[in-house]
DNA sequence: GCTTTTTTGTCACCTGGGTGCCACATAAAA
DNA sequence: TTTTATGTGGCACCCAGGTGACAAAAAAGC
């Protein structure tokens, strides 16, 4: 049988979880966390769903991982104890970006991040959270983008990068979305890690299949061709 | 000559920065903010210096770049207008993760992180800033292993993903690092998006090369001789 | 306009790493 | 112990994408 972990201040201590946190604060936080046990190969929560909890990981190894457009699993990250995991719930709104399972039999403590935020840090959540995705948010879009681009093929990353530009860059036009930004190729290839040679190709047969066209030095890009071009999953799944 | 923009709320808002604060809150903000102009190529900051400043994109393009081991720029991301950039200086005594440069010429708006949090959120700059480093300090080591992983060699990857595994999962041994996880070189490749079979010729290779050994299931490593046969920087620069 | 520099387009060729396959080890289960 | 699953090692073959080279086309200077 599994014996139950004791939880308390010496204990988180010992993980160096919250090392800037008083005791007293800790105690608070604590007996706000519920601590469950997490088999081995156990999905604690899938990518995509609302993220109401945040967890630390209080023995055991979680794991985190995404799928790829092409379905195959990438491992992002291993979770050791004492660390914190699913920060999405940090940010208003924001929908889990990894799966989460246990790597090994775990012990996790979950707390609500309102409960969070308000014991360790005396400051509203509300105004905490849009600060936190006023700051970090796009740097977690860039993590999002990077852990995409493993295992995805030149096309796709391209299509992504695109994408990603035309969201940032991009204003409606009739023929589609157009980037205020004049690109070059090894631009692009610099972004996506590959040689200028092969983007070349790569953009010109976009341009065949006209998913992307040229004003001159502008692109003109149709985000949703390009994503079905690209065969990554149209916008809204 | 370069017209100065005026900054003041209604261009914050027009940016759709800050749209979470209030106008008194933006006021005060842009009075302490000093306006930048930034020539096209310039740099703004080095990776790997201390980051004392916060950045608001006013106008033009910023890029974000990190050199590869193998000495290659690698593009990160570029900055849109309206955004935030050279949020390191948010936690505590963290350097730069990437360098900035002007992609565009620039308008660039530079205040202290403190003035910023304290602005905004009315809380202790020094206890918002141990919470950031406790729960996206991670996500931003993520970041950083991803970026490298662009433009490197397997064994580079495979290396940089050990080392990682060792500093998180690792305890001192006689023999050098003990990682104390049962992993499979299936894991391994899927921690760093190979296959199989290549992870195992190369882990073969390295304890060939005595960079780590393994006691039945459980991996040992030697970081300093395992920087060396990847050929990455050793410690410490 | 004309000249110089930068970018684009297309080659032919090479190589790192993917795929499939099979034998052997090691663990776990019976 | 034997059986069954799971992990490791090694090989042959193939392909996406890197490299180098060069000409055509656009921009940028003048």
């Amino acid at each position: 049988m599994v014996r139950t972990p004791i939880l308390n201040v010496a204990t988180v201590r010992r993980l160096k979880a919250f090392a800037w946190a008083t005791d007293r604060q800790v105690e608070r936080l604590l007996s706000h966390m519920r601590l469950q046990y997490v088999e081995k190969r156990t999905v604690l929560f899938n990518e995509g769903v609302p993220s109401d909890s945040l967890y630390l990981l209080v023995s055991g190894v979680a794991k985190l991982s995404l799928r790829s457009p092409d379905d195959e699993r990438v491992l992002v990250s291993l979770v050791a104890p004492g660390e914190l995991f699913g920060i999405t719930s940090l940010m208003p709104g924001m929908h889990r970006a990894f799966r989460s399972e246990a790597f090994s039999d775990c012990w996790v403590g979950a707390v609500r991040p309102e409960v969070f935020v308000t014991t360790l840090l005396d400051c509203p959540f509300a105004e905490f959270s849009a600060m936190m995705e006023g700051t970090v948010g796009r740097w977690f879009a860039l993590l999002y983008r990077y852990t995409r681009f493993q295992s995805s093929s030149l096309r796709q990353k391209l299509a992504l990068a695109l994408l990603e530009l035309a969201q940032k860059f991009g204003v409606r036009d009739a023929r589609g979305t157009l980037l205020i930004l004049k690109l070059t190729h090894e631009d692009l290839a610099d972004l996506v890690g590959a040689s200028r040679q092969k983007v070349t190709e790569h953009m010109k047969e976009l341009e065949r299949q006209q998913v992307l066209l040229r004003d001159r030095r502008r692109l003109i890009v149709h985000p949703d061709r390009l994503r079905e071009a690209a065969g990554l999953p149209v916008e809204g799944k």
